[in-house]
RNA sequence: GGGCGAUUAGCUCAGCUGGUUAGAGCGCCACACUCACAUUGUGGAGGUCACUGGUUCGAAUCCAGUAUCGCCCA
């Protein structure tokens, strides 16, 4: 029974048992059926680099109220679980672990040394992953859960990498990446920190060949990272300095004339400057303007090699010496002119992989490129070619995992053509939604066209906003990019491709060992064209071709790709003898992710895809078809912004080309959580809060209960951060005490003492992270248990008896009618993608009208046994609606409760039994029941509200105990009147008071103090305190007045009354009625007063 | 440098296509524990809607500019 429910809730009794009982109950678990309507979603896997913080609550406190809330819908819902292995990140801290407690490099435990280490890291973090996902209720199906490295992930890895090779869109060539020289490896443009650092500006001349009289001896070039000159192949100077230095001018003129007062100074000065160079170095560029036309060179200082003049729009007039050095291998703007000149300038490569120089650099090589920066500065200085050295703020790009300084380094990479492919691609090749499109990029940017339909009708939609959102997917994907896939590391993805190059006789034999697997379906050999001619890997489909691409007798690059592992298996040693070997590279980790809508169903065979023990095949059933065909296309991708880009533009590029379909057609943006600064919440920053300290502390609803009520729109939520003192137990607010030793610990102010927030510091104890805003979230929680303990406590057993809604008394109507609005309101929030309005509505429904009305409405008829058991059946059917309404936001308490309904209260309804359901993660979503509205009467209880609050006001303002019994009389006829008569007993007894009398002559008594209401008096009698009844009415008659004037205004402006709609003014008019006719009633009884 | 966004009560945030008195929760003040709930109830105070212009009969809302902050891209 209800009595022995507590009155303060304590979450950790419960929520275990819960998540028990949803599991053995298989709630949970996606099945394929019959049914048609489902509802998908593909968590955003976390990845194993380390534990979740309040940023993945609330990605999955999302996912999961979708997730429930279809589930009650009654559609066929799957969320699908799952880690990545994040490559790189992972690989990194791994390292990094490694060095600390072992002082061991990954090259001392070797590649498969490194792995295993790593799979044991994957394995621990993902444990506590799923604990944590667990202890905030997910309700993903556990049964299907997948890593980007499990066998049925990697299989879709091979085959697209494979089908791509087949195609001609991915090829390997040589590129300026962005090169980590810690980590060795490439890394994406996503993957770098710009930081600015204290530099210098170093202008170096360079000797000019054989100058003619009146030429320059010197150019001079500045450069901020002088040690790349080794590698300078060009000077360039601007084509046409005159015209662009006038542009500038020009342009410089504009801006001083428009820019505020206090710029104006700084301005004014820059084009004095430009103006000035006219005469200073002007003249200079033309002449190298001239001698670049005439071919002439400079002589390269310290590697004595001659480098070409030429004419580029890179090189600024206006700037430094109006000329610039070109080292296309290690600068991404030097590597553009290199493209567009590269008949003439040759490319060299002076560093090495590990950041130091090479080979060819003469003595510098093999120097550190900080070492070698100083020494060439030094040789340059003592060679009288140093002109100049500035200091200079420099913006450095920093590798994200090793935080060491980025160099643009050529190297041979794999790429995936993003851009149009003449004559197209084939997406969804082999299903029956196949269709053509310009190229990967433009297949994706199709999808989010208004116009466009994918062969099912399906398009993305971008919510809650879908113009911004869209705009940010197709700005990045309309660069089309290639996208280079490749990382030199040694966790995850090894591409599947054996290559070797061939001379002469060896070719040929390479090419009759490869000729009996050629015609195979899982093997696809390609022939590297010649470098600098771009990335195309020619077709070797026959001997012929190879010995084609042969003929010359130069060397030739063969690479065969291998699809799966039986072919590997089969292949891998033949290519071996043959003299190939695999590539060493792994593929980039948002190549795996990016299949994750469909490689975690099977693709491409759900038949053999080869599953963990234990867990549910993906393949047809008796009972249902295979999960590809039946959960994909998926419904919804739950995510926050940044990871637009990233992710989900990749996910429909991969989606369309493998299979012809979207992974999903809505995309939820939801808020990013910041701390108290705003800055983004992050465990490596020291802000980051563990959803599992929030539940130990508040419980797993209060958690969500508030990150729903945080998610309104796009706005990013702040959440101010404490600290639970290890020492007190105080709350400590992080923004407010002082740091200890580093940014990571802080003072106790009662102790003195200091503490971590990260928790790894091994001699000072750590401190828990924590936000008191999740209070409210607690406090709802305890409302809500102790309204069901109220209803469970009157509910005796309650009786079902059909009832007819029109028979009920008013307050059970007006129950019903708002009870049907919350449906609406929570349910229009939900579709709306506004967790925030719906579960605000259902708050309001549930705290302000509910409890604070109804439930305090029916008192007195549970105490009576004529009237309880009308009054039980309709509370029982209201909390009915209630935990189902509020169950996909706060599912433990809610569930817990309505196992003790069903005790008391097993069959419920009005008219008709509600569908029963064991349990409520099973239960059905409320109907909609427009035919409940009922707007009249909510009109009445909104006046009867106002009364008795103007009745409490009296009451709070003279100072009358609210035990004190009144005697009131209402002046009030019309509507006002009906109301009052039709609810007079409500406001006995919700006012406390000892009689009231309605009539439309009622009379005030002298010692009555009164309160307007609409067009209604009410008196109160027994109060006698004259001045805090004037200051009262005084209030009131100011505020009424002024409103009143407002409106007098509005209507006197006949522009007003001329131009707004005839609605409007209308409207206005009325109010300008009431607003008089209360206000004279006020005025009146001021008056009365003396 | 380019693009996107934000700025509303002490704090955290709502406020749809311009139209009653700009709302909520927390915090604050006063009162109230024989009442399902003090993690509660009742009442209250608190805002020149960042700033400057403009459009309009009417602007928190639309437009332009300024300031501050954030994000993305280069």
């Amino acid at each position: 029974m209800s009595q022995d429910l507590p009155t303060q809730y304590d979450p950790a009794a419960i929520e275990r048992d819960i998540y028990r009982r949803w599991l053995d109950a298989g709630a949970f678990r996606a099945v394929p059926d019959a049914r048609e309507r489902r509802y998908v979603i593909m968590m955003p896997l976390p990845n194993v680099t380390g534990a979740l913080h309040m940023g993945h609550a609330m990605d999955n406190v999302m996912q999961d109220l979708l997730v429930r809330w279809h589930r009650m819908l009654g559609d066929n819902t799957l969320w699908m679980p799952g880690t990545d292995h994040a490559g790189i990140a992972t690989q990194a801290v791994v390292e990094k672990r490694l060095f600390e407690l072992e002082r061991k490099t990954r090259h001392d435990l070797g590649r498969a040394g490194l792995v295993r280490r790593i799979w044991e890291w994957k394995e621990q973090y993902q444990k506590r992953i799923v604990a944590q996902l667990e202890a905030m209720g997910c309700s993903c199906d556990w049964n299907r859960a997948r890593f980007t490295m499990d066998r049925v992930c990697a299989r879709a890895v091979r085959w697209t990498f494979f089908r791509m090779f087949k195609d001609g869109l991915v090829y390997r060539g040589s590129r300026l990446v962005n090169w980590d020289c810690h980590l060795q490896t490439a890394v994406a443009d996503d993957e770098i920190l710009y930081e600015n650092v204290q530099g210098h500006f170093w202008h170096l001349r360079y000797p000019v060949i054989d100058p003619a009289p009146g030429e320059p001896r010197f150019v001079v070039v500045a450069t901020t990272r002088p040690e790349t000159m080794l590698g300078d192949t060009a000077v360039a100077c601007h084509p046409d300095p005159a015209a662009q230095l006038e542009a500038v001018i020009a342009e410089a003129r504009a801006r001083l004339e428009r820019a505020p007062a206090r710029e104006k100074a700084e301005l004014a000065a820059e084009l004095e400057r430009c103006e000035a160079r006219r005469e200073t170095h002007l003249p200079t560029l033309r002449q190298l303007v001239h001698m670049a036309d005439q071919g002439r060179s400079v002589m390269l200082p310290l590697m004595n090699r001659p480098i070409p003049l030429i004419k580029d729009e890179w090189a600024k007039p206006e700037k430094g010496s109006g000329c610039v050095k070109i080292t296309p291998a290690h600068d991404p703007n030097d590597y553009e002119v290199f493209q567009r000149h590269r008949h003439r300038i040759a490319i060299i490569n002076i560093l090495e992989p590990d950041g130091k120089l090479a080979e060819g650099v003469g003595d510098y090589a093999g120097m550190g490129r900080f070492e070698a920066r100083d020494r060439v500065v030094r040789d340059l200085s003592a060679l009288g070619l140093l002109e100049a050295v500035e200091d200079h703020l420099v913006e450095v790009g920093h590798s994200d995992r090793s935080k060491t300084p980025i160099e643009p380094f050529l190297s041979r990479q794999w790429f995936i053509r993003m851009g149009d492919v003449e004559g197209g691609i084939v997406c969804g090749r082999g299903t029956p939604r196949a269709f053509r499109a310009a190229g990967l990029a433009q297949a994706a940017m199709d999808a989010v066209d208004p116009t466009w339909r994918s062969p099912t009708g399906r398009q993305l939609t971008f919510h809650p906003d879908p113009v911004r959102y869209r705009n940010t997917y197709l700005n990045w994907l309309g660069e089309k990019r290639d996208w280079c896939i490749s990382r030199q590391l040694w966790w995850g993805h090894r591409i599947p491709v054996w290559r070797a190059t061939f001379a002469g006789p060896a070719l040929t034999a390479a090419a009759a060992a490869l000729q009996p697997h050629l015609g195979r379906e899982d093997v696809c050999a390609r022939i590297a064209a010649g470098e600098s001619e771009g990335m195309a890997l020619a077709a070797a489909t026959a001997l012929a071709d190879i010995a084609a691409a042969g003929h010359g007798g130069g060397p030739v690059e063969l690479l065969v790709c291998l699809r799966d592992e039986p072919a590997a298996a089969a292949l891998g040693a033949a290519l071996a003898a043959a003299g190939f070997e695999q590539d060493p590279d792994v593929l980039d980790t948002w190549f795996s992710s990016s299949l994750w809508p469909h490689s975690t169903l099977g693709w491409p065979d759900p038949a053999t895809a080869e599953v963990d023990p234990g867990q549910a095949p993906l393949g047809a059933t008796d009972a249902g078809p295979d999960c590809l065909s039946y959960y994909y296309p998926g419904s919804c991708l739950v995510t926050a912004r940044d990871i637009i880009t990233l992710w989900v533009a990749r996910m429909h590029v991969m989606g369309l080309y493998n299979l012809g379909d979207l992974p999903f057609e809505d995309c939820f943006i939801h808020a990013n959580i910041l701390d108290g600064k705003g800055e983004r919440m992050s465990k490596s920053k020291g802000n980051g809060i563990d959803p599992v300290d929030i539940i130990e502390r508040y419980g797993a609803d209060a958690m969500r209960y508030v990150l729903c009520e945080m998610q309104t729109g796009m706005q990013d939520i702040r959440l101010p951060v404490q600290a639970i003192s290890p020492f007190t137990g105080d709350l400590l607010d992080l923004a407010a005490i002082q740091h200890g030793r580093s940014v990571f610990t802080y003072i106790c102010p009662r102790t003195g003492r200091e503490f971590d927030v990260l928790g790894t510091m091994p001699d000072v104890p750590a401190a828990k992270l924590i936000s008191d805003r999740f209070d409210v979230g607690r406090n709802f929680c305890n409302k809500l248990l102790n309204a069901a303990r109220f209803v469970l406590m009157n509910l005796a057993a309650a009786p079902f008896l059909p009832r007819t809604v029109a028979a009920l008394p008013p307050e059970d109507c007006w129950i019903l009618s708002r009870t049907a609005r919350a449906v609406d309101q929570v349910t229009g929030g939900l579709e709306a993608y506004n967790p925030a309005a719906a579960i605000t509505s259902a708050r309001e429904f549930f705290w302000g009208e509910l409890c604070d009305w109804y439930l305090e409405l029916i008192k007195p008829r549970l105490k009576d046994p004529g009237e309880a058991g009308l009054a039980r059946q309709v509370l029982a059917a209201v909390l009915d609606q209630v935990l189902r309404l509020f169950h996909p936001f706060t599912p433990f308490i809610t569930e817990m409760l309505w196992a003790r309904l069903g005790e008391q209260a097993p069959v419920r309804g009005i008219e008709a039994p509600l569908e029963p359901s064991d349990l409520l993660i099973r239960a059905a979503w409320p109907a909609r029941r427009p035919d409940r509205h009922d707007p009249e009467l909510e009109e009445q209880f909104g006046f009867l509200m106002e009364v008795i609050r103007a009745i409490r006001d009296i009451r709070s303002k003279h100072g009358v105990s609210p035990k004190a019994e009144l005697r009131v009389r209402i002046r009030a006829d019309g509507a006002a009147a009906v109301a009052l008569r039709r609810l007079g007993r409500h406001v006995e007894h919700l006012a406390r008071l000892e009689g009231m009398e309605v009539s439309a002559g009622a009379a005030r008594s002298a010692d009555a103090a009164t309160a307007v209401v609409r067009d209604a008096e009410i008196f109160v009698a027994g109060v006698v305190d004259v001045a805090e009844e004037r200051a009262r009415l005084t209030k009131q008659r100011d505020q009424v007045a002024g409103r009143v004037e407002g409106a007098r205004q509005k209507l006197a402006n006949p522009a007003f009354l001329e131009r707004a709609r005839a609605e409007v003014v209308q409207k206005e008019r009325e109010r300008l009625a009431a607003l008089e006719a209360e206000l004279t009633t006020v005025e009146k009884h001021l008056a009365e007063l003396g």
